[in-house]
DNA sequence: ATCATATTGTTACTATTTTCACAATAACCA
DNA sequence: TGGTTATTGTGAAAATAGTAACAATATGAT
């Protein structure tokens, strides 16, 4: 099994590549193309692909729309993904919000939040109490969750929602999760982020 | 230099985990200490600081008052980031009303956005109109943007800011940006985060 | 039908990152 | 003061990731 993390965003990248390829028309790619579409090389893309057992033509290039079936399947993007957000302070409700994810077949069927003057059973997305999480959880089987609560309340979260069957958070909360048996975390650090780029931002000030 | 950009993450983990281990009350730390609080590994703790010069004392650990004197310094913490906001949709909106980034030393000093509807100058963060983006950033000497448009907007806008003399953005357009002389780019593509937890979450999934 | 060419797929190589191992040594104890 | 112990700092080893090179081969041209 493939566990190289950057691995499988590049393969997230391809495939956003290919789509919009497709839009202009192209039916084939080659793997320079594709490699200049996402920015890396030939070499890497080939290696990623044959990780997965994905194949080509001898000449003929990648056929677009096999490529991404391949893909789309190796992402788990053959089923409609279903999330819900925990947290409806500014994070979470911009992310309940954000269109993007619909069009990538994410779909985000309910937020919770421990305040009741967030709860709105009406709006596109339900904004409903915390204490409904963990039986809104399995009556949906939802496997994914999106974490954006202050950081003091983010243990405890996960470890609410992870009881009741998710397998997979995406933590907004600017904190360290421990980990919790059965469930991967993915942190999302928005200062952290910023911190490193105003790093490297100096350190190429200082060069000059 | 260093230009490992996962050493620089940890460096921010540590620091965050040392302001952490200091409202408890403690006054020193070990290097296994600090990797149970950032789930690194001890070596990996005295290697990175190796790697920028700072040690600590045989048998006595690293004293955390000094120890975030160095890691601040490094990480550009001693003086204000001011930052801007270009675009004011959810994400954007949700970045300037975001408090986590103030207890960071980083400031967001405006927010801009093309739609006339959105304006507003006496918001806590005001929200100019675009136009006046570039006179902004040279009027105070600002060298970070974060980065909130819809995916076509995207290329534009940095190639504006840039001009201007932005040096970072953190970009949360869902599109690759062409690298732009002297200027870094971070993508946080939310999408992708989501895919790539999907995807882990299939494979553990599949080794049961 | 043969040849030249373009492109894949894979293996070997290189670079980077992480982990290991242990000498050096400061702190503590008797 | 001398011996023991805990912890650092680092150089070497291992693991991982990325790049390059090229044989294999399908395609298209003559």
């Amino acid at each position: 099994m493939i566990t190289n993390k950057n691995c499988i965003i590049r393969l997230s990248r391809y495939k956003n590549a290919l789509y919009r390829l497709q839009a202009l028309g192209f039916v084939k790619v080659f793997s320079d193309n594709l490699a200049d579409s996402v920015g890396s090389t030939a070499s890497q893309v080939r290696k990623d692909f044959s990780l997965f057992g994905i194949s080509g033509n001898k000449k003929g290039g990648y056929q677009i729309d096999i490529l991404l079936e391949k893909l789309n399947s190796i992402l788990g993007k053959d089923q409609l993904q279903k999330v819900i957000v925990i947290g409806a302070g500014h994070i979470g409700s911009a992310l309940m919000r954000y269109r993007g994810f619909e069009k990538e077949g994410i779909k985000i069927l309910g937020g919770f939040d421990i305040d009741p003057a967030k709860i709105n059973r009406n709006s596109v997305v339900p904004i409903l109490p915390l204490e409904e999480v963990k039986a809104f959880i399995k009556a949906q089987g939802i496997k994914i969750a999106i974490l954006a609560v202050p950081d003091i309340a983010a243990q405890q979260a996960v470890e609410m929602i992870t009881g009741a069957g998710i397998k997979g958070v995406l933590n907004f909360a600017p904190l360290r999760l421990k980990d919790v048996e059965g469930c991967i975390i993915n942190n999302v650090n928005l200062e952290i982020e910023l911190e490193n780029l105003i790093y490297f931002v100096n350190v190429e000030a200082k060069i000059k």
